[in-house]
RNA sequence: GCCCCCGUAGCUCAGUGGAUAGAGCGACCGCCUCCUAAGCGGUAGGUCGUAGGUUCAACUCCUGCCGGGGGCACCA
């Protein structure tokens, strides 16, 4: 409804370019948006506001000149000159009629827009360390990178989802040789558990595994094992301590059991992950291995051209990226004094290999935590040539959980975080999605985990919901009372009759709010904010519920009660619409 | 010290440079012989942290300051 205004007063203002206008309007400078207040109508426009200054006019009178040339047409009631000089345009109540029946028509499609150059996106999200299980905070992550994505699509946007494995380097071997220690006690080994590993409870189960399937094959004696080993903390320094201690294990066991050892725990713990991701009904186009990259010869083909562009240097044994020729505060490492590259590098190249393949924009969501990472990534693909922007990184804040107002502290390497799945399985998905995306990305979250599970009126989940189901409510009825109802029929009478059919402040507001659904996508799209989305279905099931409490919908009145319960599933639509993109169902009854 | 996020009603938070700053909860008062009351309506509640600046117009943009959170690895 919007871009169709807008189209037509580009076209009705073509005649006012060269005179009164200046020759070329700019198309960013003709803007048109939705009023607060309904006695300024549906749209104003400020153009006369913003060009009166350059063109030395006052601003009513320049707006009165462009009313005159946008004349009349179908679509627009009226227009009046308010304020300062905004141009209101109130829509006419046929095209709101018009717009429910363009969404019965266009169905789940309603709010789809396509677009003449639509950019390709890669959209990198979670991407959490084989390491351990999902926790709460990946859990954000997760549905906001799932809802960014399908509101982008939805936008118009062609969009590829992908998670980076980042199953190479040390993290992964600090957990194979948790794993390792695990298994150890349970072959009743005394082995004093270093203060760097990953120590959760998690581990428990792979232990067992790996005792079951292979018996003590792997075990050692203690005294073998930590004899000579640099002390860990607090006494002594727990990297080092931990590094040796997997020296030590690959000793031990010999380098093919090691492998093995490593393989194995990537694989179940990704496997978790990966299960868990579906039971939150998030998929990927791809997932990519960041050990089978580096095993490609991909970074260091980068770090040659690197190189090549003189943009590496060495210095205290290690090898820098010259980060700060790209705004960067410092250089970064990309290979170690021990000749071990780091994860930057593995990033820098994968990255490369993504524009690479054709994307346009690179979308990565991150935790906030790795804000400081942003600039190094962005200076390491402007190194290639590649502008700066195509790179967008959204950071999302801190998940804390509150029950009874009690905030839960929890810390990774202790193991006593809350996982993704026990939050799942306490609140729902539905709850769990609506909630992660009810705040702004950039805005800390506290979860507050019984009004999550409350039925009240302050948990949107069932308040959206419950506006869907009500509907549903509503068609059984015409059923269970054998009430005639066509949809067809409802269109034909509302095109001659509408604004008697479905008048009064209720109904009106309602077909208002249910039209703007195309310009949140564009917007909830443009501002990658999904709770933008879940801010306007709030509001558009208050319309509705607002309307079912003021007006009766299956009224004896057969072309009133046709009109009603024309809007009422169209404003179904919507709402199923908007919950999919969420990635929330749409329940017919509660 | 540097970087990022936040500061709006008692609480939790919305608010693409536009008109009289909104919602939910909490408080108070109403609405079911009737399609789902998990609902609706009303009242009360604000110097938008603060001081400047830009602008026809600032909660919104810029700068300083104050307060809260997070980050500043040859970890990922």
């Amino acid at each position: 409804m919007k871009n169709e205004l807008l189209q037509l007063l580009r076209t009705r203002l073509k005649s006012l370019e060269g005179s009164v206008l200046p020759a070329s309007l700019d198309v960013e400078l003709l803007q048109l948006e939705r009023t607060r207040d309904a006695s300024h109508g549906d749209f104003a426009c400020n153009i006369a506001l913003r060009l009166a200054k350059s063109l030395g006019r006052k601003p009513r009178e320049l707006a009165a000149q462009i009313v005159a040339a946008i004349g009349e047409d179908p679509l627009i009631e009226r227009i009046e000159i308010a304020g300062a000089g905004f141009i209101n345009i109130f829509v006419s109540h046929q095209r709101y009629c018009e717009e429910l029946r363009q969404i019965h028509i266009t169905g789940a499609q309603y709010g789809r827009h396509t677009l003449a150059s639509p950019k390709k996106i890669l959209l990198e999200f979670v991407s959490a360390n084989p390491t351990g299980p999902m926790h709460v905070g990946h859990g954000r992550q997760a549905a906001y990178g799932d809802a960014l994505g399908k509101i982008l699509a939805a936008a118009g946007h062609e969009v590829f989802r992908e998670y980076y494995i980042n199953d190479a380097g040390r993290q992964t071997e600090i957990l194979a040789v948790s794993v390792w220690l695990r298994y150890l006690e349970r072959c009743g080994k005394l082995i004093k558990f270093p203060e760097n590993g990953y120590r959760g409870d998690y581990l428990l189960p792979l232990a067992a595994d790996l005792q079951a399937r292979l018996g003590e094959t792997l075990t050692c004696n203690a005294q073998a094992l930590f004899d000579g080993l640099p002390p860990d903390a607090p006494e002594g320094n727990k990297d080092e301590h931990v590094d040796a201690l997997i020296l030590r294990c690959r000793q031990l066991i010999g380098e093919e059991a090691w492998q093995h050892l490593l393989s194995f725990s990537l694989e179940q713990m990704l496997a978790e992950i990966r299960d868990d991701l579906a039971a939150f009904s998030i998929g990927f186009d791809r997932w990519t291995s960041e050990r089978a990259f580096a095993e490609s010869g991909a970074i260091e083909h980068a770090l040659d051209r690197l190189r090549a562009r003189d943009l590496l240097y060495v210095k205290d044994g290690a090898e820098w990226f010259k980060a700060t020729d790209f705004g960067d505060d410092e250089d970064r490492v990309v290979i170690r004094e021990n000749g071990v590259k780091t994860y930057f590098a593995s990033d820098i190249a994968y990255h490369l290999d993504k524009r690479e393949r054709g994307f346009d924009l690179l979308i990565d969501v991150l935790g906030a935590d790795h804000h400081g990472y942003v600039a190094r990534l962005r200076g390491g693909l402007q190194a290639f040539g590649h502008p700066g922007d195509c790179l967008e990184v959204c950071l999302v804040q801190l998940v804390s959980l509150f029950r009874d107002g009690v905030k839960l502290s929890m810390g990774k390497r202790e193991g006593n975080f809350v996982t993704l799945r026990q939050l799942r399985e306490e609140v729902g998905n539905d709850a769990c999605r609506i909630f992660y995306l009810m705040r702004s990305n950039d805005q800390a979250l506290d979860f507050d985990l019984e009004l999550a599970k409350s039925k009240s009126n302050e948990n949107p989940v069932f308040y959206v919901q419950y506006a869907h189901a009500r509907v549903a409510s509503v068609l059984r009825e015409i059923d269970a009372r054998a009430l005639s109802y066509q949809a067809d029929q409802a269109a034909t009478w509302l095109q001659t009759d509408g604004s008697n059919l479905l008048s009064g402040p209720h109904a009106e507001h309602l077909l208002k709010m249910a039209s703007r659904y195309p310009e949140i996508i564009e917007q909830a799209a443009a501002q990658r904010a999904p709770h933008a989305l879940v801010h306007y279905l709030r509001e558009l099931a208050n319309a509705l519920h607002s309307f079912y409490n003021a007006e009766r919908i299956l009224v004896e009145d057969e072309r009133l009660r046709h009109a009603r319960v024309y809007a009422l599933q169209a404003v179904q639509q919507v709402l199923r619409n908007g919950l999919a993109l969420l990635g929330a169902h749409a329940p017919d009854s509660m």
